[in-house]
DNA sequence: TGCCATTGAATTGTGTGCAATTTTCCCATG
DNA sequence: CATGGGAAAATTGCACACAATTCAATGGCA
C-alpha cells in the first residue's frame, strides 16, 4: 500500500490500531463526519483513510452506506486462517536455512520487546507478537508475500478479537523463539510444523475463553486515539 | 475490492482494459486532470480509479508526484511470476477431485470463448485466458485467493506485455483444455505439474522472438522455474 | 561557462457545498 | 395490531475551488 500523504496515514493508523485494540468493535459503524470531526480533518482525508482500511479488510465498505468496522462471518474466518497458513508455510520455506546472523537477532530483539510489553501489562504486547510474524516476511524477500501476510494477520487479530479474547502470553513467546531456532536451521518441514503448531495454538488459546462487552459510541472511543498521533 | 459506486467503477474498468491490452504502456503518465477530462467526470472519481488500480498494482502512485502505469522492474516481475506460480498450486490443490461437471462445462465454455476468439482474431481472446485462471481460482471457494489470484493475473499481463510479447494461441487453448481434465481427475500433483508447465510455456512464448534490450531480462525472469523443480 | 537560487507551470492534496441515496420513523389504512 | 407508503434525517457520492508540493526552466552571479 503506498504510504500516501500524511494527514491520511495518521488517521489511517490511529484506526487501524483502535480496530486491533479492539477499542472499536467489529460492526461499529464509521461515518466519514463522525471521523472527520474526531481528528480535526475534513471527509475527504477521513475516506481515504477508510479506504485504506478496507484494502487491509479490515472495513467493510458498502456503497452509499457507509463504512463499518469487519465483522468477518465464521466462512470468512476460516478461510483467513487457512489462507494465513498456507502463505505462512510458503514463507516460511523460503527463509529457512537463508538467515543472517543479524536477521535472526532482529527476530530475537521483537520477541524480548514482544515479552517486555507482555511482562509490563502493556496493551501493546499484540501489535509486537504481530510484528514478530510480518519480520519473518521481510526477510523471505517477497513484497507481495509480505503484503499479503501483513492484511492477513491484520485481519486474523480483528477475528481472533471477534470471537475470542486473543490471549498471548508467554506461551506465544515460547513458541516464536522455537520458530526462530528452527528458522536458523535447515529442515524446512520442521519449521513449517512448528509454524502449523504455533498458529493452531494462537485459536486454541483465543477460543478458550469468551468475553462480551456492549459497543460504546464511536466518538468516546476514538477519542483516546485522536491526539495519540504517533 | 469493493465494488465501489457506478462512475468510478467505469472509468476504473476502462483504464484497467486500456492498460492489459497495452493501450497504455507502462511508465505512462496518468494525470488526474486528463483523466477526468477524457471521462467527462471530476478529478475526484479520477483519482478513485486511480486508486483502485493501484491496489490491482498496476499502476504506480507516487505522493504528489502524479500516477503512472506500473512500470515492474526486473525483480518485481520475478516476484510476481513467482508468488502467481506459488497460489495457483495451492488454488489447483484445492480444487483437484472437488469439481462438480457443471464447473467444468463452465471452465470448458471459457475455453470455447477463448478458442472463438483467438480464431476471429479479435483481442480480447487475452482477457479469455485470464478469465480461464480466475474461473479456476472462484473454485477454489476462497475469497482471498480468489482475490490475490485476480490481481495477480493483471500484474502477469502487464509484465509480459512489458518484456515481450503476449503470444498466445492455440497452445494456450491446448495447454488449457488439459488441465481441465487433470482437475477434473484426483492427481493433485499432476494437475499442479501441468499449471507449472503451463505457466512456463506462457511465459516462454511471451519472450520468444524478442530481440530487444529487455533480452538480457528475460532469461532472468525464466530462471525462476529452472531451481524450483519439485 | 558552470552553478545555484528563484520563479513559475503543472499536478496533487484538502476542504466544503450540494446532489443523490439510503435508512428511519411516523402515520394512515387495512 | 400489523403493514405499507412516504416524507425527513442521516450519510455517502461527486464536483469544484483553493492550498501545497514538485519539477523544470530561467536568470543572476562568480
Amino acid at each position: 500500500m503506498s504510504e500516501r500523504k500524511n494527514r491520511t496515514i495518521v488517521v489511517y493508523q490511529a484506526l487501524r490500531r483502535a480496530i486491533l485494540e479492539q477499542a472499536l468493535r467489529p460492526g461499529t459503524k464509521l461515518p466519514e463526519d463522525a471521523i472527520a470531526g474526531q481528528f480535526g480533518v475534513s471527509r475527504t482525508v477521513a475516506r481515504r483513510a477508510l479506504e485504506m482500511l478496507a484494502a487491509d479488510e479490515i472495513v467493510d465498505l458498502r456503497p452509499n452506506r457507509g463504512a463499518a468496522v469487519a465483522k468477518p462471518t465464521l466462512e470468512e474466518a476460516r478461510d483467513t486462517f487457512q489462507v494465513r497458513m498456507d502463505i505462512e508455510h510458503l514463507i516460511v520455506a523460503r527463509v529457512v536455512g537463508k538467515l543472517t546472523r543479524k536477521d535472526l537477532k532482529r527476530l530475537e530483539a521483537s520477541v524480548d520487546a514482544e515479552e517486555r510489553s507482555h511482562h509490563e501489562g502493556k496493551e501493546d504486547y499484540i501489535r509486537h507478537a504481530a510484528e514478530f510474524h510480518i519480520l519473518i516476511a521481510e526477510m523471505a524477500g517477497s513484497p507481495l508475500f509480505l503484503r499479503y501476510l501483513r492484511s492477513l494477520v491484520s485481519r486474523s487479530a480483528l477475528i481472533l478479537g471477534l470471537y475470542g479474547r486473543p490471549h498471548w502470553g508467554d506461551c506465544n513467546v515460547h513458541e516464536h523463539r522455537e520458530l526462530i531456532e528452527a528458522l536458523g536451521g535447515k529442515n524446512v518441514a520442521r519449521a513449517q510444523k512448528l509454524m502449523r503448531a504455533h498458529l493452531d495454538a494462537v485459536l486454541t488459546r483465543a477460543l478458550e475463553g469468551v468475553h462480551t462487552d456492549a459497543g460504546k459510541g464511536i466518538s468516546d472511543i476514538l477519542a483516546v486515539y485522536a491526539d495519540a498521533a504517533d
